[in-house]
DNA sequence: AATAAGGACAACCGCTCTCTA
DNA sequence: TTAGAGAGCGGTTGTCCTTAT
């Protein structure tokens, strides 16, 4: 119990954050950035420990951050991610541009997770056809609803469950195949590439919050302050992507082409996913989940067939932070719906 | 109009991981 | 090698707001 060795040491507040002290954390860090957090309240005079200064900024304070409704975008990827990577907010986070592991969080526990229930919609974690193999070093499930897929509890490990002459031993770039014991090719995708020294862009997810003197104007006009209670949120619609290094997914390569595509099953895409069409080769170590790789610029067109979306609509629907989108975007068989339809239909 | 119930979300807690001396 | 500090993460709680009665 207890607090964190940098509470212990001084009076600290707790609580909602006032508009007062949101200022200073955003003055303090714009100007010299976080450094150590533990030493953050007492440079930026603020009575709170350096873990609660860093979560308000991680949060909440961050320029970046994207507020707001869930997409259905957003929502679809969330369900798949999830199903693939379990509670692993973070990790799922990471492909939400300007979306946190809290909200994340918090949305799947508040809407989602009752909608999924409630429909009995097949996540990875109902489904009746999943398979644990019982190997304890390997916690294998196949399924049914991509049966190219092995997924492996261990994160970031796909496993192609046969076994393919042209992939055994190959080395391809940045695709390392291993044989495993189980028979199956274990695909590794490499950890993210370090930032890019010539980006000017301020990117949380590299420098955790740190940005150049005069680069951030809480005053600025996209980064609009909506105060709630004592709580100050931003709206600002400026997305920047965190610039990750991940496999070249090329359909016309035998190799690339067979590595499964979570995404696709709900929503076709572009070069790395639903949201981006760009000709961009940075991907995502998932495989087609939208990573908005340096360059892309979020939002993007994006083509969301009209079953999924009807699919989504009825897990969704009862949301009190959802509007339709069926009834708003009359779409008929075979026919799309356009990024800016969503965002317009669902975010209100 | 008052109040209870439920939902949404901000914030905290505690554990684990990583780094460094 | 190890211990301590800082950071990150997921689970949980607390608070405020909305809706129903």
């Amino acid at each position: 119990m207890g607090h964190h060795s940098c509470c212990n040491k001084q009076k600290v507040k707790r609580g909602l954050w006032s508009p007062e002290e949101d200022e200073k954390l955003i003055n303090y860090i714009s100007n010299y950035g976080h450094g150590c957090w533990s030493s953050v309240p007492k440079l930026a005079g603020l009575q709170r420990c350096g873990k609660s200064c860093r979560l308000r900024w991680i949060n909440y304070l961050r320029p970046d951050l994207k507020r707001g409704s869930f997409s259905l975008q957003e929502a679809a990827l969330i369900i798949e991610l999830h199903g693939i990577l379990g509670n692993k907010w973070a990790q799922i986070a990471k492909h939400l541009p300007g979306r946190t592991d809290n909200e994340v969080k918090n949305f799947w526990n508040s809407s989602i997770k009752k909608k999924l229930i409630s429909h009995d919609v097949p996540t990875i974690a109902t489904y009746p056809d999943m398979h644990y193999n019982g190997n304890n070093e390997e916690d294998f499930f196949s399924l049914n609803a991509n049966p190219n897929w092995i997924l492996s509890s261990q994160q970031d490990q796909l496993y192609l469950p046969t076994p393919t002459p042209m992939l055994q031993g190959f080395d391809h770039g940045d695709l390392k195949l291993e044989q495993t014991n189980y028979g199956a090719n274990s695909v590794q995708f490499p950890p993210p590439m370090a930032p890019p020294s010539n980006s000017s862009s301020y990117d949380p997810l590299w420098s955790l919050g740190y940005q150049p003197h005069g680069q951030f104007d809480p005053n600025q006009e996209h980064q609009n302050f909506s105060t709630s209670g004592a709580t100050q949120h931003y709206s600002g619609d400026k997305l920047i992507g965190p610039s990750i290094s991940a496999p070249h997914y090329d359909d016309e390569d035998p190799l690339t082409s067979m590595i499964p595509k979570p995404c696709d099953e709900i929503i076709s895409g572009n070069c790395c996913g639903m949201f981006c069409s760009c000709a961009s080769q940075d991907h995502d170590p998932l495989a087609r989940l939208p990573y908005f790789p340096a360059g892309c610029n979020y939002p993007h067109d994006t083509q969301v067939p009209n079953n999924h979306m009807e699919y989504m609509d009825a897990i969704m629907s009862s949301s009190s932070s959802y509007s339709s989108v069926s009834s708003l975007s009359p779409l008929s068989s075979g026919q799309f719906v356009t990024n800016s339809n969503l965002h317009s239909s669902w975010e209100t």
